[in-house]
RNA sequence: GGCGGAGUAGCCAAGUGGUAAGGCACGGCUCUGCAAAAGCUGUAUUCGUCGGUUCGAUUCCGACCUCCGCCUCCA
């Protein structure tokens, strides 16, 4: 079975076929943070959508290369550095540091590639002079470099790949900001900004003078440069689709860098947003949340990647704490099982079950359908309680567990924290069985509740009594 | 106005031209000194509304209603 993709490109599904004709490698792009400030939620929606597809694509086998840029020079970002009075690499850096750290929470594996706009200033010339050798940008008065939608339709280009576009429709200008009246035509878009006094120290010489780089420029430069000039996947938010990645199909395209009849990237996949409570993210409406508000909330880094998975990435997911919650329920579902398994199992290897895993990948080869993999889970689940109620073999636990490494691998839920209760509550705990045994359950009782008051609840197993984390 | 997406139980969420996965919550049962925990188990005559096609539609077609996103800051 073939893994098959909703394609932006053609608002179809697609079989995935890598460009390498061996069929092994995979070029995987995504475009990154602007790291302006904490990332929130809603990024690492995107980010662990794409952390899923490249564990995925990994299962099935193929070797990806993943790569996420690290915008760290943008209009917000200059604007920051001047009013902390900082440095752009002093502020990034916080920033970067902390979103790296965030992935690391939400047990994201690390790209392979994680470039840096500012150290990619020479590629992105070296594009802008490609676009400007071929006529597909111009030098404005205001000495920055702008491109022209309408010289790149004029070379056969199609303009609005992604999106369906209709120029006499659009309502084109509305948000345009003052300081680019410059252009030819309103739709042109800024390769190289002309460097202005509230820049500060935040340049880059160039051909046509100082000044830094456009928006979108240096995903085509960072992803041409690591993955060539045509590759396979490049991900994003939905936000993305236009103008951000259309205009880097057009810059990378326009320059005329790839083979005759390839494109810039055969697979685009977007993520859908996330709503907080029903409602929009955002400040004021007190539902905005950053990772570490929702870590301060007590809540951990795989039950919030648990419940991003647990919804289609291309819909738009409400995200709440009633589903935190849930999150924890089902995870404690499975982290039970599974500690069974381990106990029945002992020492005893064992290979996956290929007839557990098939269904389970059927339903990620159909574009990522998460809720059927899930669903497939959970009767895993099911069926081993079943059989731990009696007639489980340690073979036939060695098998599920690992199964359910291979399941794992993509879903990446890491493992349950090892919650060790410490000796004094071990000592009560022991007690109560004593005061028990000589039935005195007044006294059993009191010793419950004293072990609940400090979060510890009592489970009373077959082999006796442990204590497990509230 | 243009373009795109969505409406399935209390909540979240799959799916299929042949009679509705899974998770949370809730009820029942097992276990227990009683509990808890854990496990098992039950719970949508019905898939936004109205029509049409069909032996049969939640699934296909049409109309309508509602919600959401994008249209040059945005994951």
């Amino acid at each position: 079975m073939a893994l098959q993709i909703l394609n932006t490109l053609s608002r179809q599904l697609e079989p995935f076929i890598p460009l390498d004709p061996a069929g092994k490698n995979v070029g995987l792009y995504c475009c990154g943070p602007t790291v302006h400030d904490f990332a929130h939620i809603g990024n690492f929606r995107t980010f662990i959508f794409a952390d899923l597809v490249r564990r995925y694509l990994e299962f099935k086998g193929f070797n990806v290369q993943h790569v996420m840029n690290i915008t760290d020079v943008e209009d917000k970002i200059i604007k920051r550095v001047r009013e902390n009075k900082t440095t752009l690499r002093e502020f990034t850096g916080k920033f970067e540091t902390a979103f790296f750290e965030d992935l690391q929470t939400l047990n994201c594996l690390r790209p392979h590639q994680t470039p840096r706009a500012t150290e990619h200033i020479t590629e992105i010339i070296d594009l802008i002079e490609k676009l400007v050798a071929r006529g597909v940008a111009y030098k404005a008065a205001d000495g920055s470099v702008y491109f022209s939608i309408e010289k790149y339709r004029g070379c056969g280009c199609q303009y609005g790949q992604l999106v369906n576009l209709n120029f006499e429709e659009m309502r084109v200008g509305e948000r345009v900001s003052s300081d680019e009246y410059e252009k030819e035509s309103l739709a042109d878009f800024a390769l190289w900004k002309a460097r202005v006094p509230e820049d500060g120290d935040v340049a880059w010489p160039s051909p046509w003078g100082e000044g830094r780089p456009g928006w979108h420029i240096e995903c085509s430069a960072m992803s041409m440069k690591a993955l060539g000039a045509s590759f396979d996947l490049h991900l994003g938010g939905e936000d993305l689709i236009f103008p951000h990645h259309e205009d880097e199909i057009a810059q990378s395209e326009g320059a005329g860098v790839q083979q005759p009849g390839e494109r810039f990237v055969k697979y685009w996949m977007h993520g859908a947003h996330l709503l907080v409570e029903g409602k929009k993210m955002s400040k004021s409406l007190g539902n905005f949340f950053t990772l570490r508000d929702l870590l301060g909330k007590g809540f951990t880094g795989r039950e919030i990647r648990y419940l991003m998975l647990t919804s289609y990435y291309r819909e738009q997911f409400n995200f709440t704490i009633e589903g935190l919650q849930g999150a924890r329920a089902a995870l404690g579902r499975i982290d039970e099982c599974l500690a069974k398994l381990r106990e029945m199992a002992g020492t005893v290897a064992a290979d996956a079950d290929p007839e557990m895993l098939e269904p389970f990948s059927k339903a990620l080869d159909h574009d990522m359908n998460v809720s059927g993999a899930w669903g497939v889970v959970f009767d895993w689940v099911r069926e081993n309680n079943r059989l731990l109620n009696g007639g489980m073999t340690p073979e036939a636990a060695g098998t599920a567990l690992a199964t359910w490494e291979k399941m794992n691998a993509v879903f990446a839920l890491g493992s349950a924290p090892e919650a060790e209760a410490p000796p004094e509550l071990l000592a009560l705990l022991e007690e109560r069985q004593a005061v028990r045994k000589a039935k005195d359950f007044k006294r059993a009782d009191a010793i419950r509740d004293e072990l609940k008051a400090k979060g510890w609840i009592i489970e009373d197993t077959a082999k006796g009594p442990r204590l497990k984390r509230l």
